[in-house]
DNA sequence: ACCTTATTTATTTTT
DNA sequence: TAAATAAGGT
């Protein structure tokens, strides 16, 4: 038994969660609402696991969806057993624990365990250099594309052939036609994709049964969180590894799938019961986090879903505020009164920015509301920008470190072998690439014979001196500290000059940078025997914003609807709710399964919040800098139960005149599907801010374009009263830039824009 | 080969 | 808007 007291392990969980926990044999699927404890779940069964010495750390794989969560993870399990207890545990993302993994196994699968990770960047560099070399024209097959029809085959396990079979366009039969040259690219490069990580585990698994033995039993005992977000890879090599003891337990949530564009397929959850028959279903239903009002509105958007698991969701909490809807004149506007709300709740509430979060779509909507804070002083931290590591600079000095250890590495060679400039050119390296395809040559043996490649001779000595550059710090990295190597190489390769001729500010903060990752990797080092540059290297390749966090400060949130799955604040806000942004479409039309998925998404976003819930539209929202579109509410706002949605509206200064002509403006010109006056979405209102709100219409046509002068007096639409600055270009394509009274300069096109002259 | 300037074009989500 | 590419000049 045990000598410590394991009763904290299971106090305070309810009978459901207590069940879960205590679930230590056989498949168990645990079907988690939003705010049901879910990570509480997890973190008790591994510490009950190993308390009840049903396995050992060592035997314990948990698979996560980020960085970030296998840490949080890691360290409440170690909070809740004696010191090293808990040590030896694989805790991670399904993506790093399948390269510690194949750093173990390469050699089987003929590379070293120095590989270097691919990131869709340096995929996408492979691909174009194949696109050209089998006569393409980058520019009408895209590497994006195809990487995007390679990465989908690849998570779905389809062969070259399969793909091909189900190939529907062009550039999908020509991806499918590069995915084996590709392939071959990749192990030239001992280099393996996102993809990859998990595919080759899988296949090592399929080809050598006593080593997939080995790892089922090893691994007595598997757990994932957030199943609904696994794709066909990751669900075979679950059922592979458990396939001898079937200890495996999956938590996770249908409603909360949102990842179904990368590859995720929530069948895998929804039919788990039938994948594992002597399956246990544990279901948490009740909610800790929100209040009852945002529970049913959250519950009356995803009712619209069909294909779920049955759960009834409640919660002890109160009935709160109810869910309130602002309907904003502009985008701007939207976000200046998600700021008002935030300082109305501060004034009369003890809330702490961090308590706030501001969601939406698409990053593109994150400007507007950075404005705002700005303007009035707000401090806000945005989720999912650039991380470090996808800055330049450092991209660049890992291109070069990345050469040290894997030499074949031909991304990063493309990335700097010419950076900064050493005259080694598109047409010389086309050359050197050639020559290292040749059978039974590669980039490092291109490199060592660089005196014979057919380029010019000061392209030769260029190159000459770059190979013995690296090869030099490769020698080093036996002796010296590998943070001393980097910044020698830096140094030497003259890529730190580089950077230090740029003094402007943002210049400054890239060296930086750059001293910080050389501090970085000095720390990786110190921390462990084991650790190498190698294996920062790698470790960095699967990095993402989320996981560099400093959520310590007291800050404003801002992020997509995505990066908030499995947070909570107090207060949240959700902007954009306008048809075709959420639901997010493209085009005219929606299939429903994407539909479907929109619909989690925002069932995602309203429940994160705590005590209260806004809701933002805009009914006009400008894009990319000039243009503006009317917009219709979000079909999703109509399916909130009435009875816990409030309306407010902003009055627009365009709406004292409204109630003129009926007839609409418009045309296939508004790309948000203007053309028809919006009186269905919202009309449950309970307090509407204006009594004409919903009657507005785009009753002002525009003006003939010849009458735009300079200086004219003009009225918009949407933007009142201004007077014309600049006027470009004739006939309809005519181009003008009006200074308007209320909303500054804007740039309109003529016979477009719902503006005439006046006076 | 390389730099500057003009033009185009595409904007979802990310391990 | 901004990033990526093309074109044109040195």
């Amino acid at each position: 038994m045990p000598e410590f007291d394991t009763k904290p392990i299971l106090a305070g969980l309810n009978d459901r969660q207590r069940e879960a926990v205590q679930t230590t044999e056989g498949p168990l699927l645990v079907v988690a609402g939003p705010g049901s404890g879910k990570t509480r779940v997890l973190t008790c069964r591994i510490a009950w696991l190993l308390a009840s010495e049903a396995a050992r750390p060592y035997q314990i794989l948990a698979l996560t969806f980020t960085n970030k969560a296998a840490r949080e993870m890691r360290e409440r399990v170690e909070k809740l057993l004696p010191d090293g207890m808990a040590k030896g545990m694989w805790v991670g993302t399904f993506h790093a624990q399948m390269v510690r993994l194949l750093r173990m196994e390469a050699s089987h699968l003929g590379f070293t365990s120095d590989f270097t990770i691919y990131d869709t960047g340096d995929s996408e560099r492979i691909l174009k250099q194949l696109i050209k070399e089998y006569g393409y024209d980058p520019k009408v097959i895209k590497p994006r594309t195809v990487q995007n029809y390679i990465s989908g085959a690849k998570n779905a396990r389809e062969s070259s052939d399969q793909m091909n079979a189900r190939a529907e366009s062009k550039q999908a039969k020509i991806a499918a036609n590069l995915y084996v040259h590709y392939n071959a690219a990749l192990q030239a490069a001992n280099a393996f994709d996102f993809d990859d990580l998990l595919l080759k585990p899988l296949e090592l698994f399929e080809q050598q049964p006593e080593t997939l033995q080995k790892y089922q039993q090893k691994w007595s005992h598997v757990l994932i969180d957030e199943y609904q977000d696994t794709n066909r890879v990751q669900y075979l090599l679950a059922r592979s590894l458990t396939g001898a003891h079937r200890n495996l337990c999956v938590v996770g949530d249908d409603a909360q799938s949102i990842y179904a564009f990368r590859g995720a397929d929530i069948q895998n959850i929804l039919s788990f019961k039938e994948d594992f028959e002597e399956a246990k279903i544990v279901r948490l239903e009740q909610n800790y986090r929100s209040t009852r009002n945002i529970l049913k509105a959250a519950d009356s958007v995803i009712a619209e879903n069909s294909n779920q698991i049955k759960k009834t969701l409640w919660t002890d909490n109160e009935a709160g505020q109810p869910i309130t809807l602002i309907q904003a004149a502009s985008d701007r506007d939207e976000a200046n009164r998600a700021v008002d709300i935030i300082r109305k709740e501060r004034g009369r509430t003890n809330l702490k920015l961090q308590d706030f979060a501001i969601l939406y779509r698409t990053n593109a909507q994150s400007r507007t509301f950075e404005d705002a804070l700005r303007k009035r002083g707000i401090r806000y931290r945005i989720v999912g920008g650039l991380s470090f590591y996808e800055r330049k600079e450092i991209r660049d000095a890992i291109a070069y470190l990345r050469l040290l250890v894997n030499p074949n590495d031909v991304a990063s060679f493309q990335r700097v072998v010419n950076y900064p400039a050493r005259g080694i050119g598109i047409r010389s390296q086309q050359v050197i690439l050639e020559y290292a395809r040749q059978p039974g040559y590669d980039l490092s043996t291109a490199l060592r014979e660089s005196e014979r490649l057919p380029i010019s001779s000061r392209a030769k000595n260029s190159l000459t001196e770059f190979a013995t550059l690296i090869r030099n710090h490769t020698e080093k990295l036996e002796t010296m500290e590998p943070s001393e190597v980097a910044v020698s190489l830096c140094q030497q390769s003259g890529f730190m000059r580089e950077l230090e001729s740029d003094e402007t500010p943002s210049g400054l903060s890239r060296q930086n940078n750059l001293h910080e990752l050389f501090q970085a990797i000095q720390s990786h080092t110190d921390e462990d025997a084991s650790h190498t540059l190698s294996s920062y290297l790698q470790i960095v390749a699967l990095m993402t914003d989320a996981d560099t966090d400093k959520s310590s400060a007291d800050r404003v949130v801002l992020m997509t609807l995505h990066a908030s799955k499995g947070l909570e604040f107090q207060v949240v806000f959700i902007g954009g709710l306008e048809d075709k942004l959420l639901p997010y479409i493209r085009g005219e039309e929606i299939d429903p399964a994407s539909l479907e998925e929109e619909r989690r998404l925002f069932y995602v976003g309203i429940t994160r919040a705590k005590s209260r819930l806004y809701l933002g539209r805009a009914k006009v929202r400008s894009r990319y800098g000039g243009e503006f579109n009317y917009t219709q509410p979000s079909r999703f706002i109509d399916e909130i139960d009435p009875s816990v949605l409030s309306t407010r509206s902003t009055r627009a200064p365009w709406q004292h005149r409204s109630g003129s002509s009926k007839k609409s403006y418009r045309g296939s010109r508004n790309r948000f599907g203007g053309s028809r006056p919006s009186n269905s979405g919202g009309n449950r209102s309970q307090r509407s801010g204006s009594g004409s709100s919903r009657k507005m219409g785009n009753n002002l046509r525009p003006g003939d374009p010849s009458t735009f002068k300079v200086g004219a007096q003009v009225q918009h639409q949407n933007y009142g009263k201004g007077w014309i600055t600049h006027v470009e270009g004739g006939g309809s394509a005519t181009k003008v830039t009006v200074e308007f009274n209320n909303f500054g300069q804007k740039q309109l096109r003529a016979g477009m824009a719902p503006m005439r002259v006046i006076g």
